[in-house]
DNA sequence: TGTACATCAGTGAACGCGCGTTCACTGATGTAC
DNA sequence: TGTACATCAGTGAACGCGCGTTCACTGATGTAC
């Protein structure tokens, strides 16, 4: 379970590599559902380095969180990307399955990626300098959508007037979704919901 | 900020009072805006107790943060069932208002009711006897949801022939927008986002 | 080419803190006689 | 009615733990001469 590496020392120059395997620790241990080891410590142990060893690369928590949450919405995009049916229509749908299949397989990276574990507000208050980077946060990732709605409309598939607007609805619906479904196991999920909430967000006919 | 208080003891029989106390101090808590303090011994501090005083009452965290969940989602129903607009779709609107408002004033309550604090499936695994506790939470306050599009259908003004699924969709759309809102808070928001989620889900014409 | 030295990458011990949990206890309150 | 006693509601001290953070350090690696 807990797999404690040991690593050789970076040469010289090259101390910024473990940086990377910071941020690989972290997302390890969202991974395999330990959440509760996420504390600096923990993600050193994980990484097989000393605690003080994080300090060269990040200065506390929130800034390692903030760099596990760029680097899940670059996985993100990527399996987003992925889809690449020629037909518009059939791509976006992929495009959404792919979206709900990252949020059920990776749940404690995608809590992170939405601030359900640092709290983005509160995180801007302290370092304002932060606001740059999230403020791009995840923008990759909604331009395959909003790229994947476009097309829909020039072919005729979708009657949205405003493909930036209703990508950002699509998305609102699908993140609500796949919330909910893991917050509401219990709940009588209707079959045909995720479909639904596709066709009326993305003006699908 | 942090207000400790003294408090007189019980009498003889009226002890489960305390219970009460603490689901209290653990609302005030997540409304003060400082939810690093929701340990037992933040709570106990709260509501003006010992920390051992919690145990004859709550055997961990998590039974208290679902007490607390389940407080809060009587509040949201009550707060839902307060729009009376004769107009169905008016009173729809209002019911997806004030469902939004709760989620704004009280993030941190939101977020616990919607287990982004505690592990619902988590916490199903270590005590499964909460599966009934879990099952009808919110219940209440979907109930209302779903009341209000059926009349908006028997008026004619919803094409939905299926209120209990399109109220699922349109609590999943206003929660995705609730939670995205707060989440990106850096994000150009379409500013009629939130009614076109409304008039989609719930299918009003 | 050899060697002294500066620098880099990272360690290990230590600190103070707040946490969850245990334990024996206290003192008020109701009850039996 | 008075009093001994059981019970109830809650306390205070103590524990071991893991945490974040500091500090002086070590030893390998590259560089200047």
């Amino acid at each position: 379970m807990t797999t404690p590496r040991t690593r050789a020392r970076n040469k010289r120059g090259e101390g910024a590599q473990l940086r990377d395997e910071i941020v690989d620790a972290a997302m390890t241990l969202l991974e395999d559902g330990t959440p509760q080891n996420m504390t600096l410590r923990g993600i050193a142990r994980q990484a097989g380095i000393s605690a003080p060893s994080i300090y060269p690369h990040f200065p506390d928590l929130d800034s390692i969180l903030l760099a596990v949450a760029q680097r899940a919405f670059d996985i993100l995009e990527q399996e987003l990307s992925a889809a690449d049916d020629p037909d518009p229509v059939e791509r976006l749908r992929a495009i959404c399955a792919a979206y709900l299949t990252f949020a059920e397989r990776r749940p404690h990276q995608y809590r992170v990626m939405f601030g359900a574990v640092w709290d983005a507000g509160q995180a801007l208050e302290r370092a304002p300098a932060m606001a740059d980077q999230l403020a791009v946060l995840g923008m990759g990732a909604f331009e395959v959508f909003r790229r994947a709605l476009a097309d829909c409309v020039a072919v005729g598939r979708s009657t949205s007037a405003d493909p930036f607007g209703d990508a950002t609805a699509l998305w609102v619906g699908l993140h609500g979704f796949a919330q909910l479904q893991v917050a509401a196991p219990l709940f009588p999920w209707p079959p045909e919901l995720r479909d639904s909430i596709i066709d009326r967000m993305a003006l699908l006919r």
